[in-house]
DNA sequence: CAGTGGTCTAGACCACCCC
DNA sequence: GGGTGGTCTAGACCACTGT
């Protein structure tokens, strides 16, 4: 672990037991460089992740304030392995995996464009079901190619695609983009989801790349109105108005 | 404008025009800091906000690669502030507000959570609808708390309220949680936004934080969801499973 | 091995706030 | 003026890659 991560853990720690309490300034920069034996950039950079975490706040000339955020923090960890990291959250043995799904075929355009692949490089086609003591969850609907993750099996479905491209495949992640939107349910959604003809849906629709640059996967995960939602903290790092894309966004599909 | 800023933006500048070629390799690091006459953090933390954006990777040993999203870029902004945001994108005239509502009412106990409040510091409660080319395109409920937003006008709402919040009140914002999710329409929803009863709805609630730590606005904006969606960028920087929190979450409400 | 990015240092200067 | 965080430097060392 980094200097900067171990700082950033511990400071996150001093925040949740209230050694520093929500509201009040933490000790200055120079204090805490001292107090770790390193140097100022670095613990600057251990307030930086946390600050983008939405935990504290600086002001020139003032220091640096603990956030009090009252919003309930039931925030489930969503990375883009829900089955990992549901498993990691609630403990194995509730969650549960349904295939509905598993072959093989041809990209169409759309495919082609959003995992940068030929019409000629196969793709998975996987639909999965996630079950959360027995009751469902999300339907997964996710293309990988063939060509980046071989030998996918359906007991690597059941338990972590993830995992195995990176353990197994020894392969690194650099991001996803998302879309969140709204939807009426599907036929397929009305069945497995157990939902009414006029229940929304939240869909999730995401690409994930490695860092090699390559698309790996592309993927719609669609949950129940009721049943689940996405959170995120939003820090308002640059100017708002830039001339450039900014992480979020709305679109209209005029 | 910072340094690290600058350069951000001419690498920026060169991905776009193809000088950095998607897929390919920038120069090495140490080249740049020569070409812009910095030291190496410097450039480290130009490609640092790249890299956060998603328009670069970086891998030891090997370089710092353009990654190439064919992900149709139609994003727009949509910081917490949709009326500036959709104005400078669109340009002005296209956005038009409707105020169904401006009152002022004492916080129940959800509001007084959510912007730290107690029960006897009143809140401006605000309901505006938003459209585009005079087609309905949110309906957003604000509340905030007077004390922090004093004389507030029927003008400023017309307008932007943020834009009076940072250039007349000089208060700086932090940022904003937010939570995403469908639901079903209400008759408010049915009779503005001009949907049926089952055409879904996203919802995005939000609190915005200032940088003094206090919470100044609780609201909800709500779209039809074939109107609109929220993308976003998620840089996968930590490890995904820590014992803490990340910005990006997915909650399941049992 | 040479070359890449990742991290850290020690110190400096500046912008800003408050007294 | 005295104290805060924001930025930048010049150089160093390390971890990792590919040959």
């Amino acid at each position: 672990m980094n200097k900067h991560e171990e700082i950033t853990n511990i400071i996150k720690k001093r925040i949740y037991d209230k050694t520093y309490p929500s509201g009040t300034l933490i000790p200055q920069q120079d204090v805490l460089a001292r107090e770790f034996k390193v140097s100022r950039p670095t613990i600057k950079k251990a307030v930086d992740s946390l600050i983008a975490l939405g935990l504290l706040s600086s002001q020139r000339g003032i220091g640096t304030r603990v956030l009090s955020h009252d919003i309930s923090y039931k925030t489930n960890e969503y990375p883009a392995d829900i089955h990992k990291g549901l498993t990691y959250l609630l403990g194995e043995g509730r969650i549960t995996c349904i295939i509905i799904n598993f072959s093989l075929e041809f990209p169409d355009d759309h495919l082609q464009k959003a995992l940068q692949l030929s019409s000629s490089s196969p793709v998975y086609n996987i639909i999965r079901l996630r079950k959360i003591d027995n009751k469902p969850y999300a339907i997964e609907h996710t293309f990988m190619p063939v060509e980046l993750v071989p030998n996918l099996s359906e007991d690597v479905l059941y338990h972590s695609i993830y995992q195995y491209i990176q353990e197994t495949l020894e392969l690194e992640f650099s991001g996803a983009y998302r879309n969140i939107h709204a939807d009426k349910p599907s036929e397929l959604d009305q069945e497995y989801l157990e939902c009414s003809f006029d229940d929304p849906v939240l869909e999730v629709e995401q690409v994930v790349y490695l860092k090699k640059g390559a698309p790996v996967e592309y993927s719609r995960s669609r949950h129940k109105y009721n049943n689940s939602s996405y959170s995120l903290y939003d820090p308002f790092l640059r100017k708002q108005y830039n001339n450039e894309q900014r992480g979020v966004a709305i679109e209209s599909n005029e």
